[in-house]
DNA sequence: AAATAATTTAGAACTATTCTTAGAATAATT
DNA sequence: AATTATTCTAAGAATAGTTCTAAATTATTT
């Protein structure tokens, strides 16, 4: 995952993305998002933890950050309803499940050789450059606490 | 127009939508979106077509009946990144397809006999309740009018 | 008709995000 | 190294979409 001679394995990856400029302040809130990835964290969540590691950095720089490491692929924005952004750092194609129990977002990976855009009937001679898959219900945890209460 | 005793072919169905009652202004919104539907209006374009038909509407009302009808199940909410939730009167399972280009949004349906959830390796246990898919790129209209100017 | 309940209206308030501007940091050029 | 040009950050103002509030209107029940 290094490019360079010596590299932390902390500050790794994350400086070849597009011909970035890995400052500081864009290092720290890829860092954020590569440890909370599983989180689905919004700006404000991980201004919250970049704050910790760079107690300097503000809202505004979190929101460029993430802007730009957005632009550059480095990472994905997750859109639920309206709710606020949240930011993902898995690059490989997966839908969203947002469970409305308990409010997590989870990665759903794609079945194995299958194409996510297979099942629709898209008209000739359009093209496909994203696509976000949603979806919302009740995760197994909660599903199974449910249980639990009633029946 | 009416409610009374004798009923115009336009204002049909919208009443027995779960005992909601069929007020005269959700009845207007319902009625401009199922004409505008394949334009997916946002809540301000419903407000302005509203509005022509019914000119002491306003937009607070516009928004109670788009949450009502949503919520009565008559019809569903369209969320394209983070811009402004859109309306559509189309209760079949579909994708929406966002052109970059000229900003429309059209209905995409299924393939013959496809289950949309099929392709995703959901975790077991999980309920699924609803399955929002958003699909961006350039139209075909637009990809043409591209290929014009540019090549 | 009177009382009660639901709905509409107009505008204020709210929230997530974007924009603006000035200054700090960094890079490129001399 | 000093100068210049460029990029980046910080703080707060501005914006857009939406929700909330309270009073007025309309519908329903008693
Ligand atoms: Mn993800
Ligand atoms: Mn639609
Ligand atoms: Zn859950
Ligand atoms: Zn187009």
């Amino acid at each position: 995952m290094s490019s360079e001679t010596t590299e932390t394995t902390a500050s790794k990856a994350a400086e070849d993305f597009g011909g970035l400029r890995m400052t500081k302040q864009r290092q720290v809130v890829y860092e954020v998002l590569t440890d909370l990835s599983k989180g689905h964290p919004t700006a404000s969540e991980v201004f919250v933890n970049a704050k910790e590691r760079m107690p300097s950095i503000s809202l505004a720089t979190v929101y460029n950050c993430l802007e730009t490491l957005t632009g550059a692929g480095a990472v994905r924005q997750v859109h639920i309803d309206r709710e606020a952004t949240r930011y993902c750092a898995n690059l490989q194609p997966h839908a969203h499940f947002y469970c409305t129990d308990c409010d997590k977002v989870f990665d759903i990976g794609l079945e194995a050789g299958a194409d996510a855009a297979s099942v629709w009937s898209l008209p000739p001679g359009c093209r496909v450059e994203e696509m976000q898959v949603a979806i919302r219900g009740v995760c197994g945890a909660c599903e199974k606490c449910r249980q639990g209460h009633a029946a």
